[in-house]
DNA sequence: CTTTTCACG
DNA sequence: ACGTACGTGAAAAGT
């Protein structure tokens, strides 16, 4: 057996788990005051790595100090650095007494940074046949890959990594790992401070590189490379570049005094590590380390309840509201999930059981009917369904856990209550995954003992977090967000769902047939160009078959192999009459496999699909819908538009109509960015896009905006929403990247207010270390400090983004409040079915279309006041394909 | 279980 | 100099 060898930067992944952590910073403090998120996250990255790689031998290097050889030949080294955060210093003694009690060495040397350890100790483990994992936030690094050593790279947070093995960054990168040092010598490196070669940037170091093989190769040739600037440049500094070199080279003959025998990884020591963790407050790590073996599962504290039978059911009469309700559904989809037990109590006393049909009788069913009872849960809507599927109209819902998490940050993505518990630092719950394991092997306890006592542990996780969220939502401002808007929209959405829209199993099945007609003709003719027979849908074997077998040019790669997406093959189209065919049979293929089959799977006996809404998914506040989407069905072309041909009124004389917001997002803009310009634009009425034209291009008044200029300024105006850049506009309307900043520099002339906002929010998200929608919803964007450039202007980009597009979810989501109550007032039977994200779809009797096409937009326009009006479009038609426009 | 592609706002 | 649009869900292939 290979012996492993586990080398860790220590500076590096405590800078990391430091960073990654910043937002959440104030939540780890132990009682001293000591901040400790840069060591919870450093051995939350340790386990990750020890269970993964399993060492026989590990060393934690760290950096013994300011001063190293490399600052005695370069006093610019590493200068300029913003001094070192006292929150994160204090926690580098525990850090390497975590490392001592996890079995493993820490160790530094006076005059070197932790790579040099690394660097040397790598070579050493390579000579004595080790196999070697080196793990660093740093990718310079990665020069140390060999054979036989991998470097593993933070991405994001800390336990994601990217592995970098030579074959790895000869694909990724184009150069080998020596090469790489030379790379660095040519482009610099900001954050340690030196410069490399003046306007050689990453790309250009690389492409030369590659070219000459090495620095010395380089300047070997030099006098070959033909006349330029950057000639000039790499002339004039050969010294500056190899010093760069020598700076950027890991040494790999430190004198360290430690050999590979002393590494012997141990284990860890459980005494020494209980000690830390109760220092440090490390709760869920200390239950972690010491579960109840003779008892409950590790986490599940001893709770005490009631199995109830009918026959004790008397006694949940004597509960005093406000209660906990929980139950356990046997799926997801809580439309046809059977109910698999329950659990409830006040606090002091719980009942369990796994009889649903108790729920439905006396007391349980009164309490639950009683408005003036509150139900604290989880999952308001999975509960109003499931009871209204047993006869239940739940009323008092008061405090839902999984609703107000999500408002406190949308980003967790836990899903049961034992995960959301843990995020919220309540342990004494195990995650459903940790007690019924997961995929395939997913199975409820079949000893009652053991289920229902995770249930009533669910029920009282809910009760005792319900204090503590609901402060926080105050504390946020984001306490009306939850009592205006999320909690009674979870009974609207349920309605909706319930009431589910009719399908046509007949005209999705003629559809059908029709389209695998031509989809076996497309297949003949596709055969027939590559001259065999193939899996089309496979883009492996529709790559060879494209670029390798009829020798097309690749256009674009993907990290398995050649890109065959609609970008790719429509700029090959005049090269092959393969292509079109392909682009046919992807169509239809999409048609048939997604919304004539996907959609016939999920109509149940009512004839009607129901889906699920999920409140508590998106980073912005938008639903989404799942089982099945019914927020994408194709409209954009005709082909797929008759897909709605399907979906059909459930009553004979009914009608569908449809209600969309007219620019909402774009009227958010203007609101919140408050520029006049923007604004002046709505309160004229005008076609907005063709405005922005006339601005940006600078029309006189008679002048006529063509269709070209408008479709510009319309991409330039979805650009501003989503975070603009000017490669991105360039890509997008194809034009240069030049003239797409020109366009990008016109626009904020034009809308000053506009700009101002976008540097505004970007100041505010690096402050605050989150943004805001109107309604107080919450984004936090950690990335916004990110030091990789990528995360850090995505992070960016959402800042800018999610105000308004969560702005707009806030603005339909009111007015679906609203809906029901306008609709009843008007003694409509109409009802409302779907949600579109900007557009509301109902079903109604047909004479009720002209009052419906009052009231709705009524409704909708009136949600929020905002500084521009709110433009509401409405149609009208026998099937959701048949919708025409009615008139204002 | 991840990757690629494509449907929507 | 850096490298891209924002937010979703479903199907199919392939590891």
């Amino acid at each position: 057996m290979t012996k492993k060898l586990l080398l860790i930067d220590g500076n590096s992944i405590v800078f990391r788990a430091f960073f990654a952590m910043h937002t959440q910073m104030d939540r780890f403090t132990n009682q001293a005051g000591l901040h400790t998120a840069a060591i919870y996250g450093f051995k939350l990255m340790l386990d990750h790595i020890l269970a993964d790689f399993q060492p026989d031998a590990a060393l934690v290097a760290f950096d013994a100090g300011k001063t190293t050889f490399r600052t005695e030949r370069y006093a610019e080294y590493k200068a300029g650095r913003n001094q070192t955060p006292t929150e994160l210093t204090e926690q580098f003694p525990y850090v390497r007494q975590l490392v001592k009690a996890s079995g493993m060495h820490a160790y530094e040397l006076p005059n070197y940074e932790a790579d040099d350890i690394i660097g040397t100790l790598a070579q050493a483990g390579d000579q004595a046949g080790y196999e070697t994992l080196i793990v660093s936030g740093d990718r310079d690094l990665t020069q140390l890959a060999t054979e036989h050593t991998t470097v593993a790279v933070t991405k994001k947070g800390v336990t994601q990594t990217e592995h970098f093995t030579p074959a790895y960054m000869l694909e990724k990168l184009g150069v080998t790992p020596t090469q790489f040092i030379d790379v660095k010598a040519l482009m610099g490196d900001s954050s340690d401070n030196y410069p490399g070669v003046t306007k050689i940037g990453e790309k250009t170091a690389i492409s030369l590189i590659q070219e000459y093989g090495s620095l010395i190769g380089l300047y070997e040739h030099i006098a070959e490379m033909k006349k330029s600037k950057r000639k000039e440049n790499l002339i004039n500094e050969k010294e500056i570049a190899f010093k760069c070199q020598d700076l950027a080279r890991i040494r790999r003959d430190a004198p360290v005094t430690v050999s590979l025998a002393d590494l012997t990884y141990t284990g860890p020591d459980h005494a020494a590590l209980v000690d830390l963790y109760q220092e440090l407050d490390f709760k869920s790590f200390l239950t972690k380390l010491a579960p109840d073996e003779a008892t409950a599962p590790t986490g599940e504290a001893a709770v005490t309840f009631t199995p109830l039978t009918a026959a004790s059911l008397a006694a949940v009469g004597q509960l005093k509201a406000p209660l906990t309700l929980h139950i356990e559904q046997s799926q997801a989809n809580y439309h046809l999930a059977k109910v698999e037990g329950f659990a409830l109590g006040d606090g002091q006393h719980w009942f369990a059981s796994r009889d649903a049909t108790l729920l439905t009788q006396a007391p349980i069913k009164g309490l639950l009917a009683d408005p003036k009872v509150a139900i604290n849960l989880f999952n308001a809507k999975a509960h109003l369904v499931l009871l209204n599927r047993l006869g239940i109209d739940l009323t008092g819902i008061d405090f839902d856990l999984l609703l107000a998490s999500y408002l406190l940050n949308p980003t967790l993505n836990a899903d049961d209550v034992g995960t959301l518990a843990h995020e919220h630092d309540y342990l004494a719950i195990l995650s459903d995954e940790e007690l019924y394991g997961k995929g395939a092997k997913r199975q409820l306890p079949t000893d009652d003992a053991v289920f229902l006592r995770h249930l009533v542990a669910k029920g009282q996780a809910i009760a005792k977090l319900q204090p503590q969220l609901v402060a926080k939502l105050k504390a946020n401002e984001q306490w009306p967000l939850y009592t205006q808007i999320e909690r009674p929209l979870s009974t609207v959405l349920a309605q909706m769902e319930m009431a589910g829209i009719k399908v046509e199993k007949a005209t999705l099945e003629a559809m059908g047939s029709q389209l695998s007609e031509r989809l076996s003709e497309l297949e003949t003719a596709i055969y027939q160009d590559a001259g065999e027979e193939f899996n089309i849908n496979s883009t492996k074997q529709l790559g060879t078959i494209l670029f390798d077998q009829l020798g097309l040019r690749p256009i674009k790669k993907t990290k398995t192999g050649y890109s065959t997406s609609v970008a790719v093959l429509e700029k090959l189209v005049d090269q092959h009459p393969i292509i079109n065919k392909i682009l046919a049979y992807r169509q239809i293929a999409k048609l048939q496999s997604t919304y004539i089959a996907g959609l016939l799977k999920v109509i149940h006996a009512d004839d009607k699909i129901h889906t699920r809404y999920l409140q508590t998914l998106t980073a912005t506040g938008r639903l989404s819908s799942v089982d099945p989407n019914l927020q994408n069905i194709p409209v954009r072309l005709e082909e797929g538009r008759k897909i709605r041909k399907a979906f059909v009124p459930s009553q004979p004389g009914w009608q569908i109509f449809s209600a969309d917001y007219s620019q909402v997002e774009l009227r958010v803009l203007a609101h919140v960015t408050g520029d006049a310009n923007l604004q002046a634009d709505f309160l004229a009425g005008e076609d907005i896009h063709a405005a922005t034209a006339r601005r940006i291009f600078h029309l006189l008044p008679d002048e006529e905006v063509d269709p070209n200029m408008r479709r510009q300024a319309k991409a330039v105006n979805f650009g501003i929403v989503y975070g603009i850049s000017d490669f991105g506009l360039a890509q997008n309307i194809h034009v240069t990247r030049k003239q797409a900043h020109e366009f990008i520099q016109a626009y904020f002339a034009e809308f000053p207010g506009v700009e101002k906002y976008i540097h505004d929010i970007v100041a505010s998200a690096r402050e605050q270390g989150y943004v805001e929608t109107l309604t107080h919803r919450r984004r936090y964007l950690p990335d916004i400090h990110a030091k990789s450039f990528n995360l850090r202007s995505f992070a960016e980009r959402t800042a800018m983004n999610t105000p308004i597009q969560g702005s707009a979810a806030d603005i339909i989501k009111m007015a679906m409040i609203k809906m029901p109550a306008a609709l009843q007032a008007h003694g409509l039977q109409a009802r409302m079915l779907l949600q579109i994200h900007d557009e509301l779809v109902f079903e109604a009797p047909a004479e009720e279309i002209p009052q419906l096409a009052q009231v709705v937009p009524e409704v909708m326009d009136s949600a929020m006041q905002l500084a521009v009006p709110l433009k509401v479009e409405k149609k009208a038609g026998a099937t959701w394909y048949d919708l025409k426009k009615l008139p204002d």
